[in-house]
DNA sequence: GCCTACATGTAAATAGTTACATGATTGA
DNA sequence: TCAATCATGTAACTATTTACATGTAGGC
C-alpha cells in the first residue's frame, strides 16, 4: 500500500548508475543511452526512468544540478551526477552475486561496462555468467533425457535448439575467460583508482563468423 | 486502485488453458506440468497460479467442478475443466498477432502445444516468429554497423554473438518451416474438429549436432 | 506421533509499462 | 508559425513474485 517507497533493485540501477560514470546527464539524454546499453530493442520508457531517477537520488546514490546552463537562457533540464557513494555503490553492484545477477539482461548491461570495470571484476562477472549457464545445461539434459520418449517432437526440438545455443554462448565465453587470462591487466592492483583504463584494442578477440 | 480486477494477457493464461485442453486438472498438478510447458526453469508461483484460475473462471473460460471424488473422502480439491468458451479462446490466442505475440516465451508455449494445433495455425505462428527475427537481425546488423569505431570491444563481442544465435535460430526457423510444407496435413480441413492428431514420429526432423 | 508431500489461498512488494498531461526550443 | 523534437513528469495498470497462513493425507 505504500508503492512510493521502492527498494529498486532491477537492471535499471545499474544502467543508469554505469552511464552516469561515464558522464552527468540529464533524463532525455539518458534514455536514448540506456536503449544502446540494453541492447537495442526493450528501450526503457520514461515512465520507469524519472521515477528511477528521483528515487537514486533520495538513496544519496545521485545529485541533481538544477542549471548547469552556459549557453541558452533555457530552464528545467535537471542534470544528474554520480555521487561518491554511487560510485562506491555501482562497483559494488558489479561484483556482487546475487540470485538474478546472471541472467540475461544483467549480464549485457554488466558487459557493456566492461571498459570501465576492473579486470579480475571483469573475470568474476563473466564465470559467473558461466556457471548460471552450466547450471541450466544440467536441467536441460536431465530434462532432455527423461522427456525422449514422453516428448512430442516440437518440445524435443525446442528443448535441443535451447540446449546447443546455451553450448555455443558457454564456449563464447571460455573464449572470453581465456582471453582476459592471457592479457593480464597490471592496473588491478590495490591503489586505491579502482577503474581500468580502456585499452580499446586487442584485449578481445573480434568474432568470427562460422 | 482496483487491483482485483485483471485483464490478463501474459504466458500465464495461455498455457494454463493449452493444459487444461489436453485433460482436467486441478491447481497443484497444474503447477507441476506448467514447469514443463514453460521451458525446465521458471516454474510459476502458487501466488500467480490461483488467482489467474480465479480470473479465467470469471471470465467463463473455464469451470470449477468442486468433488471430482470417487475413491478418498478427502475435500477442497478444485478441478478445472475448459469449457466451450474456453476451447475456442484457447485456439484464437493460439493464432492471434498481438504486439508481443511472438517472444521467447509466448513463442515457446505455443510450440509447446504444436502436437494439438492445426498445420495451418502451426505455420503461422513459425512465420511469425520468424517475421519478428528478421526485424531483431536489421536492428542488430544496423546497430553493428552504425557502432564499428564507437564501441568498445566488449560491447561489440555481445551484439556479434547475439546477430549470430538470431541467425541460428532462423535457420532453425527455416528447417521447421519446410518439414512441415513438405508433409502437409489433411486434417486441416473445415470438419469442425479443429484438432490434428498427434503423429508423433516423423514429421519434424530429430535436432542433428554440429 | 511426526514429517513429507499434497493442496489452496492472500497481502504486499517488485519492476516495470502505457497513456496521459504539460511545456520549452528550434529549424523550415 | 507551425511541426518536430526536446524535456519532464504522474496515474493507473500489468504480470508476476515472495512471504505468509492454513489445513489434509499417507507412510514410517
Amino acid at each position: 500500500m505504500s508503492p512510493r517507497a521502492g527498494r529498486r533493485s532491477g537492471v535499471l540501477e545499474l544502467a543508469i548508475l554505469g552511464l552516469l560514470q561515464e558522464s552527468p546527464m540529464h533524463g532525455y539524454e539518458l534514455r536514448k543511452r540506456l536503449t544502446g546499453v540494453l541492447g537495442a530493442f526493450h528501450s526503457i520508457s520514461y515512465g520507469s526512468l524519472y521515477p528511477a531517477l528521483k528515487d537514486l537520488t533520495a538513496r544519496g546514490w545521485l545529485s541533481e544540478e538544477p542549471g548547469d546552463d552556459t549557453q541558452s537562457s533555457g530552464r528545467s533540464k535537471v542534470v544528474y551526477h554520480l555521487t561518491a557513494d554511487g560510485k562506491e555503490h555501482f562497483q559494488q553492484l558489479l561484483s556482487e552475486a546475487g540470485p538474478d545477477a546472471w541472467d540475461d539482461e544483467r549480464f549485457g548491461v554488466r558487459l557493456a561496462f566492461f571498459g570501465r570495470t576492473d579486470q579480475s571484476v571483469r573475470l568474476r562477472v563473466l564465470e559467473g555468467r558461466r556457471s548460471r549457464l552450466e547450471e541450466r545445461l544440467d536441467t536441460l539434459r536431465a530434462s532432455l533425457q527423461r522427456g525422449r520418449e514422453r516428448m512430442d517432437t516440437y518440445t524435443l526440438e525446442l528443448q535441443q535448439h535451447g540446449l546447443d545455443s546455451v553450448e555455443r554462448e558457454v564456449r563464447w565465453l571460455d573464449e572470453l575467460i581465456a582471453t582476459e587470462r592471457s592479457h593480464p591487466t597490471d592496473s588491478d592492483a590495490p591503489n586505491g583508482r579502482s577503474v581500468t583504463k580502456v585499452t580499446g584494442t586487442g584485449t578481445v578477440p573480434t568474432a568470427r563468423r562460422t
